[in-house]
DNA sequence: ATAACATTAAACACGT
DNA sequence: AACGTGTTTAATGTTA
């Protein structure tokens, strides 16, 4: 649960999203978000970003750690996502070993990283840039100095008032429901969830949880499903992420944390919620890298209103992954790199674009201690020299 | 200018 | 009856 390296060569889309509404002139509640300042990060950059995560141990066991088709079993599996988990500040002196052969599509890594530099990227929703394509690296002693990583913000940089998260209802659900051990929750559980991630809904008008409701209702990526009636408590259906529209809300978010990296009072409780697989397969063991990543760019649609049934329980069936209909990121070259070490439990990650080329070199760039990796041109000279 | 997306409010039905 | 849940419609704002 400590860090993840993700080797990110490529663009980052803008995201195309909407603003809450100011207030309306009826007198209605609105929010009125004046930093949604989309700051686009165009340009080439490096950044080592570092985040907590919780338990993998399924993921570990599919495969051998060391296997080079043993990776997460979809997209959640290294998705840390919980915003109410501390930050561990030793994270920012962790260690990347190294050792495997490299190997780019489906290869082991072991790598490095050692003192990684105190920056806000460390304390940011660093999950965010989680994609599809997650590779184990060697496995790691598992680090026992959690209560010390944390590393608490000063009193007297945090709000005075919560400030209204930059995340959407729809990403909020998910992460809501990611972050619940069954990958289910009732309304009432994304309700308590999210009060207790972001306490600005603590105070925040009752108007949201009707919010939270309408965006279940109305969008695909989320789907009802019956509660066990035997086990039933209380009212309602359980919620699930419908796996089919999970990269998309993957996406959703890292662009939202883009967009609000700088924004420190929104960074202030990082979202370390980890998904795990949960009979919910988005892929198997077999799918190539680029599978994982085409389906984590390009989500199968957006989200639109669409509900047509209640799923049960049982139900949960594995998407057809194809990369036929997935269309080159024209931004691919662009010579971004991002570096995310991911460790999950006591493995390591790498998570790489579908068409990452990592040569030896690469490899051996990225066994340099976080200090070396902080020499942003060298890793982008990596990405092409184009920067 | 437009479409797509997001937020918010409100009304209604239904179940507990 | 009250309340929570789920669905639907509408108005409005933001952004690509």
């Amino acid at each position: 649960m400590l860090f993840f390296q993700q080797i990110y060569r490529g663009p980052l889309r803008r995201g195309r999203r909407g603003a809450p509404a100011a207030k309306r002139p009826s007198g209605c509640q609105g929010n009125v978000r004046k930093d949604r300042t989309q700051t686009g990060r165009e340009s080439e950059c490096v950044d080592l970003y570092l985040t907590t995560g919780r338990q993998m141990e399924k993921n570990t066991q599919a495969l051998p750690p060391h296997s080079p088709l043993h990776f997460p079993r979809n997209n959640s599996e290294a998705l840390p996502l919980s915003p109410s988990l501390p930050q561990p500040a030793s994270l920012h002196s962790s260690h990347l070993h190294s050792s495997s052969s490299p190997r780019v599509s489906g290869g082991s890594h072991c790598l490095s990283l050692s003192t990684a530099p105190e920056q806000d990227d460390l304390t940011c929703l660093n999950w965010l840039h989680q994609r599809g394509n997650l590779l184990p690296l060697q496995p790691l002693p598992k680090i026992s100095t959690l209560p010390q990583m944390f590393d608490p913000i000063p009193a007297q940089h945090l709000p005075s008032s919560p400030a209204k998260p930059p995340y959407s209802f729809s990403s909020l659900i998910f992460m809501a429901i990611e972050d619940s051990p069954e990958k289910s929750l009732p309304v009432k559980g994304i309700y308590e969830w999210i009060v207790e991630n972001f306490p600005y809904y603590k105070e925040a008008p009752g108007g949201w949880r009707n919010s939270v409701r309408h965006n279940l209702s109305l969008s695909k990526s989320f789907q009802r499903i019956h509660r066990d009636k035997s086990q039933s408590v209380g009212k309602g259906s359980l919620w699930r992420v419908c796996p089919e529209y999970r990269p998309a809300l993957l996406e959703v978010l890292r662009k939202t944390h883009y967009c609000h990296r700088t924004n420190r009072s929104l960074l202030n409780k990082p979202v370390l919620l980890e998904a795990t697989d949960n009979g919910q397969n988005m892929f198997n063991e077999t799918m190539e890298l680029s599978d994982l990543d085409s389906l984590s760019s390009n989500p199968p649609c957006s989200f639109t209103p669409d509900h047509e049934e209640l799923i049960p329980m049982e139900s949960v069936g594995l998407p057809e992954v194809t990369g036929e209909d997935t269309e080159k990121d024209p931004l691919a070259d662009s010579g971004y790199i991002e570096l995310h070490y991911y460790q999950y439990q006591q493995y390591q990650y790498l998570v790489l674009p579908g068409d990452t080329e990592l040569d030896l070199e690469t490899v051996e760039i990225l066994q340099l201690d976080a200090e070396a990796q902080e020499a942003a041109g060298s890793l982008l000279d990596l990405a092409g020299g184009n920067h």
